[in-house]
DNA sequence: CGAACCCTTGATACGCTTCAACAAGAGTGG
DNA sequence: CCACTCTTGTTGAAGCGTATCAAGGGTTCG
């Protein structure tokens, strides 16, 4: 949803090259923002940069700021008992918000995210974003802004969930990730795509073998050609 | 979560008696506030007092501003084609917020929402509400922590529908819903509590006839006791 | 080359829904 | 007061959707 800017950035040539690289992450992730709300997040942002695989917070941690994707990408889920397993329920692609919520509540995070690649994180410690927040109104907006985002997409996770099998969500997962082409590359196992969809990756196998016979989509690899976005459409839609 | 307050409002005495009785209900949705965030609010809300199956908002509507329920129950869901249906989806009885998102969102509402007895709600208009919060950076905390809050339960509500059957998921919800004690009250429809749980109410008679046989609760009626809580919870446990 | 992945395919099992029938109130009107 | 109808919850039988288990083929990499 927010990736949108992650390829061409064209508004990056507009801005002073004396703006870090995140700004356009933090653009992004919060709307349009003067200089000094900028500013302000670059200063207290604390970037961390990680390999493939390492942890960035556990469950149950307590969560002291707020956390950003700026590139690559992060799985929530839960890891396994067995230090390697990792059960995938969500990923998060930079830039885009990981957990904007936790470091409110005094329970923590509610899942393991650990990086898929190798991958830019960034922590904005609550106290001192507190204070900016106090300084600049617009910041505090954008904020309540993102987190309204937050829970309008899981409403519709969740709606989705109760009321459409699991061909209508790979139909709706396939045009999401379109974003109106006809062709996509899909950037991920499909193991983790069939997470992501709460089914099987057997199940996903034969979803897809479904919707090529069907004439809906063709399928070479990891390249999927929309043959007939309006039937998908039909399809993804409820009743 | 929220209704604690709901039946003793014990701090309700030590308030003088100027405040309006939707105060008690402010201060649960949105924590301790100061007197002057509280003048603001009650000044602001538009109170509506609804008879039973009146709608609330309309899936699409464009939401002027947050929504809360203060007394009584409303239902969140799809109105359906012919006039009197509606599939409900979750009810939300107050006080509790009833929808914090969709006023800053450009798509307006999510889903329609209807009194499902007689109900008071309010509305915060936002453009108000923004400039109240301006005023008051605590009131803008306390929202977004309220945001947050949805948050972490929408996403427990999707994890639970994506790891937990039928069973488990009505046995968290017995436990949720006792909150501590070990006897309970049906406060709504099986059929309905059925679809909050997303499963038919076939099935929900059902799974309560199994956890009876296993001796894990007593049924009578809409008046249902816990025999062996930690039974539950063992239940309701994944893996 | 083998080993370790990944994806696919098939057979089978299980959970839940659907459909149909029935019993138990709640209201209604004769 | 008794039929009559509506609504709700319960129960059973059958069927659909998805998971699970097992096997095979394709890559990649040591």
């Amino acid at each position: 949803m927010l990736n949108l800017h992650a390829l061409g950035t064209p508004a990056a040539a507009r801005l002073p090259a004396s703006l870090s690289p995140a700004d356009d992450a933090w653009q992004s992730l919060l709307g349009d923002l003067g200089a000094a709300e900028l500013a302000g997040l670059r200063e207290l942002a604390l970037l961390r940069r990680l390999p493939a695989g390492a942890p960035v917070f556990g469950r149950g941690d307590l969560a002291a700021g707020l956390f950003a994707v700026l590139e690559g990408a992060v799985g929530l889920g839960q890891a396994m008992a067995d230090a390697g397993g990792f059960q995938l329920e969500r990923t998060v692609r930079g830039p885009a918000w990981l957990d904007l919520a936790s470091a409110w509540l005094p329970e923590g995070h509610a899942l393991d995210a650990r990086a898929l690649g190798p991958a830019c994180v960034a922590e904005l410690p609550l106290p001192a974003l507190r204070r900016l927040m106090q300084r600049h109104p617009l910041l505090a907006e954008r904020l309540v802004r993102a987190l309204a985002q937050q829970v309008r997409e899981l409403g519709a996770v969740t709606h989705d969930l109760m009321h459409k099998d699991a061909e209508k969500r790979l139909a709706a997962w396939l045009l999401q990730q379109a974003r109106g082409l006809t062709e996509l590359r899909l950037g991920e196992r499909k193991r983790d795509i069939a997470a992501q969809l709460a089914i099987t990756p057997e199940t996903l196998s034969r979803m897809m073998r479904q919707l090529k016979l069907k004439g809906l989509i063709a399928v070479a690899g990891y390249a999927v050609q929309l043959l007939d976005p309006a039937g998908l459409q039909a399809l993804a839609r409820e009743e």
